[in-house]
DNA sequence: CTGAAAGCGCTTACAG
DNA sequence: CTGAAAGCGCTTACAG
């Protein structure tokens, strides 16, 4: 690795002007310009990243901090931030805490340590006092997107999943079931708890809030698979429809009606939540709600630069979602 | 946030003895020790990485660049990873290159600047002229994983693909399936011509070589779709088994499958490769290879810590995969 | 076991 | 437009 100092004197010039042909070229004459770059080019200089952060005070560097990398939905948010960090000469580290308190920790000190400038938080199951303690130890721009903590007073980009859960339930509804049941995310998801709300306001709406059943997984394919034989159990008193909080949950029920000898939409109409790419292409296709992605993903990194920046922001941002309707629902077979 | 000063004026000793107490504590009397970290607890003390990192020459941290985030295929890879890198002390810096060698270049710029010690390649889809460039920069250990180039100079972790096609038609063959067909990845991808090697060289044997089909997707299941779509008609002379290279493609082709009124594997059997989570969970569930995801992911860490700190390493890894057979095959229909 | 001091590679305010 | 010099916050060889 060679340094500034070396490209300094191959164009024979200070280094105090290299670096400036690289940060103003504009305060350089067109001649040094073109001298140093032939050095740099020259020499194959690349700036040492550590130096120049620890003298300029930043990173250029902004941490999004997931639950799981393994779950599809995320990675076109991802795709969104990157667009606008890229864009904005900011880097994107994706940290993957696995629900592992420690793993977490250690991406809560990047800010402290200024190897990040901001964080981007698309989790809310993470250890409130940790995120707290880091935030106490320094600067901490930070963003939440997707899910967000009760209180709500972090800065939030979300999508409306109250209006979410009543969309689906009145469709639902309007399709003439009447034994509707709900398998959400992880009990303590507030995003969940508003989709809760969402279904069961609706539910009292249209005077069916008697009776209906909510069963809880982790959004994994697995836990659908699992709660949906205990939803769809016995048969007799099954629901007619299930909404659930994620696509791959929904994609589990289905593999449960499958075994249990039902037929979807036929016997039980599924509603999934998310629009992962596969959910086209299973068999039924998945009815589902879809959020814009891109979009929040866009929305949440623009607000962290802006948080950053020091500029005046809207902390609060929620973004439409929107029912796509397929073939895993119908009307309920007459009983 | 504070630094080692405000931490050394606080213990009351000097910036050497904190830095000491934190890295080499057994040279710090117990009693400096404990009132150090008081004094770091006390002033809410995170070291500043930038200057540790240009201090030390290196940033204990390494990049794992993929071609896709969304590919559910690498995140147990990542998993396995982080294990290894965790344990011992690094951070995993997951670059997401999306095939935009602008965004790859940025990645491959991390080394040469010092911000990463180490780079694992996911993908053999980045222009190596990008690649040879920064490694003349400066020093970089480098390992691949899943993916190699033709010229397989680099230390690499891999499946044997051949092997693993060879499986897969030798018991399609068994079965009694004469016409197979094959839907590739990428056309110049190296795995991907390993397994093209497998499955000629596998149906030759058998004296089947004469008229096996061969069509070319990219890994993702909408072009599973549509490759299937064309493998499949005329109906008349399709084939009885479909051999694809990832579960995705797999479900896609199953799509089509379904669209023209074929049942798998009824009128036709098809196995993917991969093992995603969810070819459990799809209809018909897949007959797949499984690759050991989390053992790719530490063997390819470790090699790198071994690269890293210059030790002798065995630089051509090479591991098993398994032939899961679930559902989507069996016997071909007397025709 | 501890401290003073040099230095890692940059950037930038200052002077010219 | 350019250069000399200070300093970002650490770590470590050296001396004691």
């Amino acid at each position: 690795m060679s340094t500034i100092k070396e490209v300094a004197s191959a164009a024979g010039c200070s280094t105090a002007t290299v670096s400036r042909a690289l940060a103003t070229p504009d305060k350089v004459s067109e001649a040094t310009r073109a001298r140093v770059a032939r050095a740099i080019a020259e020499v194959g200089y690349t700036p040492n990243g550590a130096a120049r952060s620890l003298r300029r005070r930043e990173s250029r560097t902004i941490v999004a901090l997931l639950p799981d990398i393994s779950n599809p939905f995320f990675s076109e948010i991802i795709n969104g931030i990157e667009d606008v960090a890229h864009q904005a000469g900011y880097r994107v580290l994706i940290g993957d805490c696995e629900r592992d308190p420690q793993r977490a920790g250690a991406y809560f000190d990047l800010l402290p340590a200024n190897q990040a400038d901001g964080m981007l938080l698309l989790t809310a199951d993470v250890p409130r006092a940790l995120l707290d303690d880091a935030r106490r130890r320094g600067r901490f721009p930070l963003v939440m997107a997707c899910e967000f903590f009760d209180d709500r007073d972090l800065p939030t980009v979300t999508v409306d999943n109250y209006r979410a859960a009543c969309q689906a339930i009145d469709y639902l509804v309007a399709l003439g079931h009447r034994r509707i049941a709900t398998l959400t995310g992880p009990v303590h998801n507030p995003i969940c708890r508003e989709r809760e709300r969402g279904v069961s306001d609706t539910l009292t709406a249209h005077g069916l809030a008697g009776g209906a059943q909510t069963l809880a997984g982790d959004f994994g394919v697995h836990s659908g698979y699992v709660q949906g034989l205990a939803l769809l159990t016995p048969l007799h008193s099954r629901p007619t429809a299930i909404f659930c909080h994620s696509d791959e949950m929904a994609i589990g029920v289905i593999k449960a009606a499958r075994q249990l000898g039902l037929e979807v939409p036929r016997d039980v109409s599924i509603i999934g939540f998310d629009n992962i790419r596969l959910s086209e292409y299973c068999d039924p296709e998945l009815t589902t709600i879809s959020q814009p992605r891109a979009q929040i993903g866009q929305a949440a990194m623009r607000l962290l630069l802006g948080l950053i920046h020091d500029e005046p922001v809207e902390r609060q941002q929620v973004l439409e979602t929107r029912l796509i309707v397929r073939q895993s629902t119908g009307q309920p077979e007459p009983r």
